[in-house]
DNA sequence: AATGAATGAGGATTCATTCAT
DNA sequence: TATGAATGAATCCTCATTCAT
């Protein structure tokens, strides 16, 4: 489980080492602390400014050893969003989990995805990011997010629900329910000024478009806490 | 061995040219290939690989002519995405144009829409990236593109339909059925290959669950033709 | 054809090395290169001539490890002329240590100078085109000579001489004498030819007007030899 | 007789013609305006900054025209301070004229030259930076000038005055006073800041310094009123 | 394993100069 | 005579990458 890279404290120069540690530990924190300091700096100066120079200064490494852990600067953008997704992916599982109708889920999800964006604005920029400059990256992410996806929808089906789409429209309905989140990406990363209101009512409209979507007819009002 | 630039000789002879036109209008076409060649660029090689020099190079023109037309390389980027989108509006108006309900009307968008994307493969691209490289012109981009569509669905809803959603609903509703055809840019953009009959299936999918979103009821079957 | 930034592949071998001094010391080596080299591109070429690429290949460097060293061009004419003046000053204060009345040492210092010039003839050059590229530095040179004046008349007064001058004045008088040294670095630059017999003559003259200002009279017939 | 580019107002473009002048006339004023413009830039931006581009905006003719009047950038620069001079060699001429004893015109020069220098701030700097950017023009410029000193310390001479000099010696001695001048250039031009009174103290410990430097005794207290 | 000085290709941008109009 | 679009070499500077220590 990866710890937060923006709420870490910048792993400072080491000074002269006291050999505590082994070699193979070493190894490891200083691969850590590299890739935390790139998420880092491409959430503040985006993949252009992300330069070798600055992700090693701001790991607290030489230029030389970044080449030791990665084979190019491609290299490290390419395993960069797999290994920080992780923590979205495990955050979002945490607040789904437990049993319900699929809106009951997708509500769930939608706003606990919501919550993660405002929780950790570089994420939605390492997301749009990635897409400009590992393709590669990109296209992994979205294929675990819909194959994440299909699985749930095929347990609702299985349960019943969704009795309007058939098996082989399972994929296609995942990609349209994902779209609106891959919006939210834009939305949130300031793109549409940062109204907590609006994406409020944003999300509300959304959930009675899904429910009459997927179950023919609105949904009950929402109860619902907002969004902290 | 290095000249002094104080006594710098003249770049001699750019080679003969051909008297045909008036100078605005060489203006005028230059003007135009280096926005064209820009759009290309960028589509094959991403903002970041889209150097002043390619530009140039692929719009037949001297680097320094560049500056001629740009204040900077950023200055491009910034007038870029609202010149090109000028030209996917006016395809996707002209085949929208008509009247029909609301879903209609999505329907016939959307297929454009796709139709647009299968011709002009870089325009994706383009989109995209300019969200990495000129957040200004990408917040426009959107702002403009919501317009257009609280507009549609403003006149629908004055027309009777839309019966579930409320006035202050309408811009949310915009920016949801936004985001399909923004999740759309990055399918086509190669991201998850270029399966058309996929697409296809994508898009019908995403017609029924329209459909049921917004009427509470699925679609009759869609005799629609195929995207060309 | 150009290639994509993107995909840059690495810059091969930089050339066999001679491993015989340590990093520190090669680093000290390598900046007094570039320092060296600056002034003597500057001499030769002026500072509007002395372009990074001039001063790296003087100095045997890559372009790139000039700004190891210095943030930028301007940086380095924001140093020079402070560092360069140390070895211009060490040499005079050699020559003109010991004691003696203020006509005898102005004597002593005006020839040390002048020899200064005919030794490192990129001096004169250097100084008065700093004025036009970097006036801060040529602000600082210009006071640290006052001071350094000013210093020497003090004592001067202190011991009784300059009794035609009162202490208010002396800050005038050393930019006074000050403005001949001054004017040289035009002549010695070649603006003039280069007539050391002029100079010669030039420097008697001087020292004659200089004893009759300071003192009321003219002095007695010079012995000293001639600039080497 | 140049009229003070400082001063002037800028010529603005002309828009279309009436022939109301003839070719020959037309010609002079743009070569005027070109010439004027130059001082103007330098001024403001040093001859680096200089570039024809500026140069011909300012003075509202296209880049090609200052091409059919100069050969090069150079050749203006060449020019330039020549034609510049005229101006100062003739306001100064007019406040010495009338006769005296050399101290007294030295006194009047000296004065003169400081009043010209605070009307016209860029004189300093134009003259300062030609040194660097055109050294042919700076040669001329300090000959033209000691040419014209050495004339009237003959004159002095010839009726009686400067005893101590011999024939032989006023060339240098006409180095020395000018030296004077030419280091009130840098003063002048903000190096040492802008404190009129010390400039005021400057010129009275200057003068007194030289009644004894010619005459071998200080002078009697001035009554001269002050630079306007 | 780690360092960091050095590399040099490539980037954006400027500008003196030319020439067809 | 005047124009101004076009040129392209040269500028400063950045940065991924290498390698001797």
């Amino acid at each position: 489980m990866l710890k937060d890279p923006m709420t870490r404290t910048r792993p400072k120069k080491p000074g002269p080492r006291k050999p505590r540690l082994s070699r193979a530990q070493k190894s490891l924190i200083t691969e850590q602390a590299l890739i935390f300091a790139a998420a880092e700096v491409i959430g503040e100066h985006g993949y252009a400014g992300a330069s070798v120079a600055r992700i090693t200064e701001r790991a607290g490494v030489a230029q030389g050893t970044f080449y030791l852990y990665f084979d190019s600067r491609q290299n490290l953008f390419d395993q960069l969003l797999a290994r920080i997704d992780e923590h979205a992916l495990a955050f979002i599982a945490k607040r789904v989990a437990g049993s319900g109708s699929i809106v009951a889920l997708e509500e769930r999800g939608f706003r606990a995805y919501l919550d993660y964006l405002a929780r950790h604005p570089w994420y939605a920029r390492l997301v749009n990011e990635t897409a400009a400059f590992s393709s590669h990256s990109f296209r992994q992410f979205w294929e675990r997010h819909i194959a994440n996806y299909v699985r749930v929808l095929t347990r609702a089906k299985a349960a019943g629900e969704l009795a309007a789409y058939g098996e082989g429209e399972l994929e296609a309905l995942a990609k349209i329910l994902l779209a609106m989140r891959s919006f939210l990406l834009d939305s949130t990363s300031g793109v549409f000024g940062d109204n907590p209101a609006a994406d409020q009512s944003l999300a509300d409209t959304y959930l009675k478009f899904l429910h009459s979507a997927l179950n023919g007819a609105p949904p009950p009002p929402s109860t619902q806490d907002p969004v902290s």
